[in-house]
DNA sequence: CGATCAATTGTGAACGTACACACACCCAGA
DNA sequence: TCTGGGTGTGTGTACGTTCACAATTGATCG
């Protein structure tokens, strides 16, 4: 019984079985692992050599004891499940920031607060200190959870503007306003003049600059804006539907529309094509993400792309930069208008 | 410049502090802290009072330092990551082990293998022993990662059966065959005799005995089996879709599809649609899996519940016993028919 | 040639916890 | 009364690392 042939797991070695290999001392080792500065050419060599022999890999319990730094980072989600479920875009984000962390060696911890217990056990958990900052996604305004990670001074970057929480946090958002003037600019050019607008929830920052950009364009092109073509959805596909049908309720002549989300323009095809339009000839429609909801949409949408593999690397680089002392940062990042067969 | 208005971090209270407050020994707060043995009612009462009073979280770094344990799990995920951007499946999975980890405290660290680099990068992460197991989402069969991690003895559970790893890897799956032969039961009591099936990919073992499934039914019902009614997919929508149109063009008179994930049978729904085949009067479609796309389809799809969060919840429950030292085990766990309006 | 300085290296804490151990106490049974 | 086992408690040590500090060297400069 001295070691199940599955693989047990021996000792691993430590920093002093380096040093001993390298000949050199402990201090030396730490060095090498940290930068190299102060080392000489020949003892980092030296100490290369004897980690590879060794199969030596930090331990970062150790580590962090001392350092005071968990060196892993949240990615914390408090958005209603049903988004998480449905919208691809987390998926794309989730992934992008789990790549650009894993280029720094840290590990991302999934944080999913749903329930009001889960959202105090979670808080807890990070102004504990058990993760060096946090990557939020919630887009909804008066979230008290960001609040409160924001009060206890937690490194912390939202991915959109956060509303209501002063300028005191970094967040990274696409120029939401610009990308749906794009849009549409493109579905005038396209000839429509009766543009409607299925928004965002209008509690978050896409729903109001996405509706405002609509607004901007429409106003300096000289269209008449008719308050029955706006119609406001939540992302959700469902409400996509429900706002495509109200709007050809009390619109019928519509001949565009432009949809604040993919997954909510999958929905407008949906209806439009039960209501006999056809798409695009009868009615142009725009989305706006990019998600790989709208290669997978019939027709495949026109939308505005947000730049996600830009997104996801800037929340890391500055959260990063924060959790190593800088001043909280806001970046936006430029959009772009995707051509493909919906409009 | 003594501390940032944004609220600094103070150091956080420890051990030591409990202590001095309950008016007891660091060994007390520490036998309180795991499991309260060995206490007197008094004491773990002022122990209690105290960690509430000074606001005391434990040091987890330290913890595990002595422990050797790490106390967080990996979900590693070894899947195309276009699976993961389409697959609501993945999602209901990832909530799922998430939330019955918080339970026990445990964070989930999200692992993604897409390149070989990473694939390296996160067996070396692991067998670091800086998790201490692995929730694993990879159901094709030679997975190499999976095969080193068993090797190094890494405790961990497969999400469905593991080809090739013999019985030493745990696992949790729904009983795929007899999910399949309840669904072609089903199409067999709508009067339906020319049932087509798109499998999934015949190297995963879902893929596999949900196609036998298929196979025994149509046998013991004495319906003649015609192989021109047998198309593979590899779980994608387009797979699906491109699946369907095969069907059609081989066998015309088919009147059922059954369709071996609910994400291929949105993609079988399509091309049916675009072939003028009503669904389900000319067509029956069933599904399997019951995720998300399954209430998005239009029908909503008839399919085979895979009891995602039976699966999930045991999935960790297995692997936190199998850390605890107990021998890899197999659940598998029965699925259910729910009728919706594709059949 | 002595003094100064930078580069390089070794050493002794310290981080906060769990665990092994020793000890004190109490009660039951011989 | 003595013994023994269970219960409750405090103390020393170890976990593996980083960091501050001291010490050594070699080179440069006045």
């Amino acid at each position: 019984m001295t070691m199940s042939s599955t693989g047990g797991r021996r000792k691993p070695p430590t920093i002093h079985d380096v040093a001993r290999e390298a000949g050199v001392s402990r201090g030396t080792v730490s060095r090498v692992l940290n930068g190299g500065h102060y080392v000489s050419p020949a003892a980092a060599q030296a100490v290369d050599a004897a980690i590879r022999k060794t199969g030596y890999v930090v331990n970062r319990h150790a580590r962090s004891l001392i350092t005071g730094r968990s060196d892993s980072v949240g990615f914390l989600l408090t958005e209603p499940q049903e988004r998480f479920f449905e919208d691809p875009n987390f998926n794309v984000l989730l992934r992008g920031c789990t790549q650009a962390l894993a280029a720094h060696d840290i590990p991302l911890l999934l944080m999913l607060a749903g329930t009001d217990d889960e959202r105090r056990r979670i808080t807890r958990y990070i102004t504990a200190g058990h993760v060096d900052g946090v990557l939020l996604v919630s887009s909804h305004s008066g979230d008290p959870v960001a609040e409160e990670l924001r009060a206890a001074g937690v490194p912390l970057v939202a991915c959109g503007k956060p509303i209501g929480l002063g300028s005191k946090v970094s967040y990274v958002a696409a120029d939401d306003r610009d990308g749906a003037r794009d849009m549409v600019r493109h579905l005038l050019a396209l000839g429509r003049r009766r543009i409607g607008v299925v928004t965002g929830p209008l509690d978050t920052p896409g729903g109001v600059e996405r509706l405002a950009g609509y607004r901007e364009v429409l106003a300096e092109a000289g269209v008449e804006a008719d308050e029955r073509l706006v119609v406001s959805g939540d992302y959700s596909r469902a409400s996509g539907e429900a706002g495509a049908e109200r709007l050809l309720a009390r619109a019928p002549d519509v001949d565009a529309v432009f949809v604040a989300s993919d997954l909510m323009a999958q929905g407008v095809l949906t209806a439009l094509h039960r209501a006999g339009r056809r798409v695009p000839e009868d009615v142009a429609v725009g989305g706006f993400d990019d998600s790989p909801a709208a290669v997978a949409a019939r027709p495949e949408l026109t939308t505005i792309r947000q730049p996600w593999d830009r997104i996801s690397s800037e929340m890391v680089r500055v959260l990063l930069a924060q959790i190593g002392g800088d001043d909280p940062a806001a970046v936006i990042l430029p959009t772009e208008l995707v051509k493909r067969a919906s409009a």
